[in-house]
DNA sequence: GTGTTTGCAAAAGCTTTGCAAAGTT
DNA sequence: AACTTTGCAAAGCTTTTGCAAACAC
């Protein structure tokens, strides 16, 4: 599914701006700030306003093609990542760091039949693990 | 433990903005933020500053007297409750609340022994739960 | 062509800082 | 008395808004 078919899809209008944007984030895989989006983006597109930044992903969000992300570091963060996922936040670097592993959301989806939930309305459960990166250089990996 | 016991333990003079501050964040389950925990105890201090609010918050997640709560609300938010708990988000209510559970903790433990992270200190692990409360004059229970 | 989206600049909201006055031990 | 902490106001961030010009379909 390309760019364009996927604002196609929930009928937003493929601009420039949106398909720079749609694409950064995809693309970076620690989840920036608006602000560094469009640090990120700037270069290739001069034009391209900070506020057409906080606009457009707070639209892509409403949308459902990106979620919100909780977060420890004081601003806002987005993820196009929208299948059940965990999220690793380092501290020393503002990362927030995708993590994917099938076996985790069996025990989380396993441990939540047993349980009841009462006058809540569940959108999304997301497991956070927070830490310090020791090497900044390398990825965190957990296997 | 006093609160002026729980300040001296971290070397922190007991004032009464501190003790005030800390005796709010402990009594209020919501996690609210530092405007909120302002609006709560200004009227019996009326002299108490918002900034010393926010700098105490930060002074006491600093030493470790409380922890600093991700959050989709887009502001600070901290969190008393030093042992290992999850949260649930209220979309519609902006309220962080606890959410102990035995088991979950286990879970949890028991999924991290078998997985090896590599490059990573953690310092924390947070199951994250978010949704809309449903009837917003009721708690969330969950059991 | 019509209605939507963008850039810009200004406003609004949130958090930190500097420093004199007040408080703690 | 020595040192720390607070209140206030100002500064510094981050995010949203209003509106004319530009763009997508």
């Amino acid at each position: 599914m390309t760019l364009r078919d996927k604002l196609a899809a929930v009928n937003l209008k493929a601009t420039h701006q949106r398909l720079t944007i749609l694409a950064a984030i995809e693309e970076c895989h620690t989840h920036p700030s608006p602000e560094k989006i469009h640090k990120i983006i700037k270069p290739g597109n001069p034009t391209i306003s900070l506020a057409t930044v906080y606009n457009t992903l707070e639209t892509f969000a409403r949308v459902g093609l990106i979620n919100k992300v909780a977060s420890l570091s004081g601003n806002l963060r987005y993820d196009p990542n929208l299948q059940a996922h965990g999220h690793i936040y380092c501290y020393n670097t503002d990362e927030i760091i995708d993590y994917y592993d099938e076996e985790l959301n069996k025990v989380i989806i396993d441990f939540f039949k047993k349980k009841k939930v009462n006058n809540l309305k569940i959108k999304n459960i997301t497991l956070n693990i927070n830490g310090d990166k020791l090497d900044k250089t390398k990825d965190v990996i957990i296997k």
